[in-house]
DNA sequence: TTACTAAATGTCACCGGTTAGATTTTGACC
DNA sequence: GGTCAAAATCTAACCGGTGACATTTAGTAA
C-alpha cells in the first residue's frame, strides 16, 4: 500500500531532521536530489522530474517532494543542470567600462529582456584593453553561455576569441562597437548622422572653422562620426582642412592636449566637435580656464549625453544615444540566435538625438 | 614500443583531421578531454592531469597532450570543473547600480585584486530592488560562487537569502551597505565622521542653520551620517532642529522634493547637507533656477564625489569615498574567508576625505 | 637475470542533475 | 479474476572533468 502524507508528518519529519544533522556532522555539503529521494525512498530522477512540473509525476508525489526539498533547504545545483543540458540560461554581456552611462543603460536593456526571458546576465568589463577582453571572452566560453553581447575594447586585436563563437556556432551579438570581418547580428547607432548633424548645427550657428576631435580610426564608430562631420562640411561648401582634425583615445587628458593643440594652430577652429562628451567637457574646462568664452568665441559639441553634460555649465549639446532600447535590441537578438530562430544576420542602425544646449549656441532664440 | 611523437606528425595529425570532421559531422559538439585521449590512445586522466601541469605526467607526454588539444580547438568546460571540484573559481560582486561611480570604483578594486589571485568576478544589479537582489543571490548561490561581496539594496527585506550564506559557511563580504544582524567581515566607510566634518565646515564657514537631506534610515550608512550632523550641531552649541531634516531615498526628484519644502518653512535653512551628491545637485540647480545664490545664499555640500561634482558650477562640496581601496580591501577578506584564513570576522572602516569646492565656500581665501 | 622501486599511466567512481526507455502500478472494463 | 492500456515510477547512462588508488613500465642495483 502507499504511504499517505497528509496524515503523517511526524514519520517524515523525524527521520529528515536526524538525516539533516548526521549529513552536516559529515559531509557538510548541500543537499541534493539524492538526498531527497533516499528521504521519501523514491528515485532520484522522480524528484528531478518533479521539481521541474513534470506531468509525468502524480501530483501527490510532486507535493511530498517539494515539501519535504523545502524542509531539507535544497537548492538546485545549477553547475550539475548546465554540464547535463549543455547549456548555461546565462548571456554574457562585456563592455569596455560598466560606469559609462551608455554603457550601463545597455546593460540595464539587456537585463530587462533576458530577466523576462528567464535568462541571467553576467557583465564584465574589458577596461578597453584587449588582453582582458580575451580573458573574460574565454572565461565566458569556458562557462558556456548561451550567447555572448559585446561592445570590443578600443584596444586592437585579431578577433580570434570572438571568431570562435561563429566557428562554433554560438550566439554573438556586437552593439556599438563591432568587428567588421565577423558576421553576426550588429546593433549600432546612426554615428553618420549624428556626425553629420553635429556638424550642420554648428555651421547654422554661424561657426565657420570647425575642428574634430576624432577616437581611434579602428573602430566603426568613430570612422563615420568623422564621415559624417566631412560630408557635412562638404555638402555646405567648407572646404575639409585635416589640421582641424586631432585623433586619439578620447580620455579625460586627450581632451585637454588636442585643444591645447588645436589652438595652437596658425588658426585656430571657432568651433570643436568632439568624440565624446568626455573630452567635450575637458577641453571646455581648459578652454574656459584660458578665459575663451563658450559658445561666443568657441562652440564645443560632445555626444553620447552622458549625465553631466546637462548640468555643467555651460551645457553641452551633444548626441543622445538609445542606450536602453540597443539594449533591450539586443537581448532581443540574442534570444531569437539562442533559439535557433535567426535565418539571416542583421545589422540595425538605431536613430540618435542631437541635443541642443548652451556650448553650441552662438544664436539664442 | 613507446610511440614516439618528433618523428611523425604526420600519422598524428592526419588521424586528428579525420576524427575531427566527423566529429563535427555527427555530435557537432565541443572536443573533450575523452577525444584528446581517444586521439592518443591514452586515458583521459592523463590528458587531465597533462592539462593540469601536474608533475606526475611526463614532459613528453604533456608536450604531446598539449600540441594535439590545441590542434583539436580544445577549450576547457568549467561547468564540469567547477561542478567535480565543488567551487567555481568565481567571486560574486552585487552592487545597487553599476553606474554610480563609487560602486563601479569598488567593482573595479574587487577585480583588481581577484583576477591577480586568479579569480574571476561576475557583477550583478539589484537596482535597489529587494526581488532583484535576491533572485540574483539565489542564482549566484545555485551557480556555486566561491564568495559573495554585496552592498545590500535599499529597499528593505528579511535578508534570508544573505543568511543562508552563513548558514552554510559560504564566504559572505558586505561592504558600504551591510545587515546589521549577519555576522561576517564587513567593510564600510566611515559615514560618522563624514557628516561630522560636513558639518563643522559648514558652521565654520559662517552657516547657522543647517537642513540635512538623509537617506532611509533603515541603512546604516545613512543613521551614521545623519549622526555625524548631529553631534557636530551639538559639538558647536547648535540646537538640533527636527524639522530641518528631511529623510527620502536620495533619488534626483527627492532632492529637488526635499529642497522646495526645506525652502517653504517659515524660517528656512541657510546650508544643505545633502545625503548624496544626485541630491546635492538636483537640489542646487533647483534653486539656483530660483534665482538663489550658491554659497552666498545657501551652502550645499554633497556625499561621494561622484565626478559631476568636481565639474559643475558652482563645483560640489562633498565626501569622498575611497572606493578602489574598498574593493581591494573587500576581495582580500573574502580571499582569506575562501581560503580558510579568516580566524574572526573584522569591521574596517575606512577613511572618508572633506573636498571643499564652490558650493559651500563663502569666505574664500 | 632477478628483484625491487620510482616514475608513468590507467581504472573507476564521483560531482549532481537529466532523460530515453524499461518496468511497475493502477484502474477500467469484460 | 483476467486483460490491457494508461499512468507512475525506476534504471542506467550521460554531461566532462578529477583524483584516490591500482597497475604497468622503466630503470637501478645486486
Amino acid at each position: 500500500m502507499h504511504f499517505s502524507f497528509e496524515n503523517s508528518c511526524e514519520k517524515i519529519f523525524i527521520p529528515i531532521f536526524a538525516h539533516r544533522n548526521d549529513r552536516i556532522m559529515h559531509r557538510k555539503s548541500e543537499p541534493t536530489i539524492h538526498d531527497i529521494a533516499r528521504e521519501l525512498k523514491i528515485s532520484a530522477s522522480t524528484v528531478s522530474r518533479a521539481l521541474q512540473n513534470n506531468p509525468r509525476i502524480s501530483l501527490k508525489t510532486k507535493e511530498k517532494i517539494k515539501m519535504i526539498a523545502d524542509a531539507m533547504g535544497y537548492r538546485p545545483n545549477t553547475l550539475a543542470s548546465n554540464l547535463r543540458n549543455r547549456r548555461s540560461n546565462t548571456i554574457g554581456i562585456v563592455v569596455p567600462l560598466i560606469n559609462r552611462y551608455f554603457f550601463s543603460a545597455v546593460i540595464s536593456g539587456v537585463e530587462d529582456v533576458a530577466f523576462k526571458a528567464g535568462y541571467t546576465v553576467v557583465i564584465s568589463q574589458s577596461n578597453d584593453l584587449a588582453n582582458k577582453e580575451i580573458a573574460i571572452v574565454q572565461s565566458m566560453f569556458a562557462n558556456r553561455v548561451d550567447g555572448l553581447i559585446i561592445s570590443i575594447a578600443m584596444q586592437p586585436t585579431n578577433y580570434e576569441h570572438l571568431k570562435i563563437f561563429r566557428k562554433k556556432n554560438i550566439p554573438l551579438v556586437f552593439f556599438d562597437r563591432s568587428v567588421a570581418e565577423i558576421e553576426t547580428d550588429k546593433i549600432v547607432v546612426d554615428d553618420y548622422m549624428g556626425g553629420f548633424r553635429v556638424t550642420q548645427h554648428l555651421i547654422e550657428q554661424g561657426y565657420k572653422r570647425i575642428g574634430h576631435m576624432a577616437g581611434p580610426q579602428n573602430l566603426q564608430t568613430y570612422i563615420d562620426r568623422k564621415k559624417g562631420y566631412c560630408d557635412a562640411l562638404l555638402q555646405n561648401g567648407i572646404l575639409y582642412d585635416e589640421t582641424l582634425v586631432v585623433i586619439n583615445s578620447l580620455t579625460a587628458e586627450d581632451g585637454v592636449t588636442a585643444a591645447k593643440h588645436l589652438m595652437s594652430l596658425p588658426t585656430p577652429p571657432d568651433a570643436i566637435f568632439c568624440g565624446n562628451d568626455t573630452t567635450a567637457l575637458t577641453s571646455m574646462i581648459y578652454l574656459r580656464d584660458l578665459g575663451i568664452k563658450i559658445p561666443e568665441d568657441i562652440g564645443i559639441v560632445g555626444f553620447s549625453n552622458e549625465p553631466f553634460s546637462r548640468v555643467v555649465s555651460p551645457s553641452i549639446s551633444t548626441i543622445a544615444l538609445p542606450g536602453f532600447l540597443m539594449g533591450q535590441k539586443a537581448a532581443g537578438l540574442i534570444l531569437s540566435q539562442i533559439e535557433n530562430k535567426t535565418k539571416t544576420f542583421q545589422t540595425l542602425v538605431l536613430p540618435t538625438e542631437l541635443i541642443i544646449r548652451e556650448s553650441s549656441q552662438k544664436h539664442k532664440h
